[in-house]
DNA sequence: CGCAAAATAGCACGATCGTTCGTTTTGGCC
DNA sequence: GGCCAAAACGAACGATCGTGCTATTTTGCG
């Protein structure tokens, strides 16, 4: 009867418990290759005890999305946005991302995974994803964006052309590091970074830009 | 009793029927989707029929690899290296490639899904495909290198690190158009391989100029 | 404690999966 | 036409899948 009553009945505790072996086990086999039997076993309930906490398995796979994006944010977007508009948290978010990707070479990323199973797959759940997909782009873009109103970035840049060419080098990192399993493919990618902004860069401080490299 | 006679029994004949069904398929849903059911289903035969040309689905997922992997040398590579070396034979590559990748907008790339679907997954299947995939990125990898003796890019390009960017263009032109499916995202992928090319590109043919370094 | 409701388990279903085995059909050659 | 090997088939197997149902247990609250 407390305040925490309502808070957690047992049953959103162990939603919660399944949700995230569920992200555990999405990341590492896909999305596709997420079954209510193994997470079962994982959590050590009964297949038709985790069934009832989702209805289907197209809403657990949502779920695993949703929550997936809950985590992405936290981790990359809302620590870089204490840092100050412009090029400084436009850096913040490319080395926030980076390292996601670099950490998930042992256990995957459900954005770019997701994104291959269900390219031609339609469906609640590919809609799900692609909305989460396209929010973070738009994140991006708009740290793009605010780069070259506080006149860090040309005036002339296209932000969705930039955006472009950096998410192909979380790609590219994530296709060398984790299938490849290449070295050094984290600092290919922070190098292409750095390259690609040093394209964008105003290059006349006419205006104070400070810039102020990382 | 004619000339034919050894060249085509009945049985090689139908496997390739098959295999040119399962390379489609598998485009489509993915290597992991690709199941002898419904490849039996599309070439209107037996389940067991289908299943004795290969011995197993794993054999049966290398055969398509390899039947990917020189459909992909046949449209893209050796049409290229007809391009004189230099510049034109890279151009050409990525051109084709772009190209390719722009068409399988409705097919899919195998080179892509299997690396997402495989890479957390040992055996010869994963054995394979990386393989394959190597041996092209080998080949881009000296179509730079031979740009670099031609004197068309800078001595010091670094040919892994322009592969890297490159292959990233390529990988976000697959997600952008196939997944999101953005329009004008082939344009973006040309707009940035030039502008690579550009940075690598020697200034002087005379001395390796020494452009805004990074 | 007691009771209603929520949470979990147990069981069975139809479907699909890769694979095996024995049989039947087919194709090539005398 | 007849012979033999290759090719294709049909049926069944054990396993796993998602998903209903119906009990049973556990939980929260008066």
């Amino acid at each position: 009867m407390r305040a925490t009553a309502r808070a957690l009945l047992k049953g959103q505790q162990t939603r919660a418990t399944i949700l995230d072996a569920a992200l555990g086990l999405s990341a590492q086999m896909g999305l596709e290759g997420l079954s209510i039997g193994t997470l079962a076993e994982v959590t050590r309930m009964s297949k038709s005890g985790v069934f009832a906490h989702f209805g289907s398995r197209e809403e657990l796979q949502i779920a695993v999305i949703r929550e997936y994006h809950a985590r992405f944010e936290e981790e990359i977007f809302f620590p870089a946005v204490s840092q100050e508009r412009g090029l400084p948290r436009l850096r913040a978010l490319f080395e926030r991302w980076v390292r996601r990707v670099s950490v998930e070479v042992d256990s995957g990323c459900i954005y770019i995974s997701g994104a291959v199973e269900f390219d031609d797959r339609p469906g609640p759940v590919r809609d799900a994803l692609a909305s989460m997909v396209r929010a973070w782009q738009s994140a991006l873009e708009r740290a793009i964006e605010l780069s070259i109103e506080a006149g860090h970035l040309r005036t002339d840049t296209d932000a969705l052309q930039m955006l472009f060419e950096v998410h192909g080098l979380i790609l590219a990192l994530h296709h060398d590091a984790r299938f490849l399993r290449l070295p050094g493919a984290v600092d290919r990618a922070r190098r292409a970074f750095d390259r690609i902004v040093g394209f964008y860069l105003v290059t006349d401080p006419a205006t104070p830009a400070a810039e102020s490299r990382r």
